[in-house]
DNA sequence: CCATTAACCTGACAGC
DNA sequence: TGCTGTCAGGTTAATG
């Protein structure tokens, strides 16, 4: 489920029970998810306080009082889970270990996340917190979209040297930082642009339209993300939220939400489904 | 250098 | 029911 907006739903979900408090202990339950954990995680972990958990992308970035920040990436599948919220005693026994469980926090007096990554794809990383930019799977983000240094300016600068087509080049983490598959699809077809169109032939004043499209998309997901925190704490994460606002995605053959009489269409393009209206985006 | 493709892994679902 | 094929929110390594 992760892109940028869903990466924020979790990092505010898990904020109230992890940062400023203690990890008491760490339950890893394999050597590797994509990678693999680094040197002595466990050890790494335990018994430090989490100054602040942040995010950088589609990266939840946990600051320790050791100097050291855990990365976590939640691939195409991961999920943090608070699976209890209070300590365990006979009353209130600890929780089963689901399937797929790879890493438990357990939270000093509190709750236990657990890291739940069927097809893993996700992956963790320890990096001295005063070095985070230069690390490897940092360095080569661009800009925040919902930051300062993402602009007209630089978003059309960015997109004049790219031969692909526009949905690939959104795709591309070192253009903009955070954006998916499904939320390309929805911010080109808000912006009425085909995503076969080549990035660099777009004019400048419609690539200009793609910044507070990008925006408004990632917010309002975040939004409606933001709303249902609630259920998402307490039971499994995967409600659905803003999927009910979809115009395009998976929404193949289905009529175009501008009444437009066409129907929606999906095609291929770097080896990902792009949906879109033929007829209101050209 | 750039752009496209295959690969990583499991699960859900459609069709037979 | 169970098999087979396809597809999935991401990103990297390999290939052209």
């Amino acid at each position: 489920m992760p892109e940028l907006p869903e990466v924020e739903t979790v990092r505010r979900g898990l904020q109230p029970v992890m940062e400023g408090r203690v990890i008491a202990k760490v339950d890893v339950f394999r050597p590797d998810l994509r990678w693999p954990f680094p040197e002595a995680m466990a050890e790494r972990l335990q018994g430090r306080t989490i100054r602040a958990l942040r995010r950088r992308s589609k990266y939840i970035l946990a600051d320790l009082d050791s100097e050291e920040t855990l990365i976590i990436h939640l691939g195409m599948s991961g999920r943090m889970q608070i699976t209890q919220s209070a300590p365990a005693h006979e009353n209130h026994p600890a929780p089963e270990r689901q399937k797929h469980d790879h890493v438990v926090f357990h939270m000093l007096d509190g709750p236990q996340i657990a890291f739940n990554d069927a097809r893993r794809f996700g992956a963790m990383d320890l990096a001295p917190t005063a070095r985070l930019e230069q690390h490897w799977l940092i360095e080569k983000l661009g800009p925040e979209p919902l930051g300062n240094l993402f602009d007209e300016t630089y978003l059309i600068d960015a997109l004049k040297k790219k031969g692909a087509p526009i949905k690939t080049a959104l795709l591309d983490q070192t253009v903009v930082a955070g954006l998916g598959n499904i939320y390309v699809c929805e911010v080109l077809f808000r912006t009425g642009i085909s995503p076969k169109r080549k990035a660099s032939n777009l004019s400048a004043a419609r690539v200009a339209t793609l910044v507070p499209a990008i925006r408004s998309v990632l917010e309002e997901a975040i939004e409606s993300g933001g709303s249902s925190l609630q259920d998402h704490r307490q039971v499994d994460g995967d409600l659905g939220y803003f999927q009910h606002n979809f115009a395009v995605y998976d929404r193949s053959g289905d009529p175009c939400k501008s009444d437009c009489g066409a129907k929606i269409t999906r095609v291929v393009q770097s080896g990902r489904s792009s949906f879109y209206c033929p007829k209101c985006q050209r």
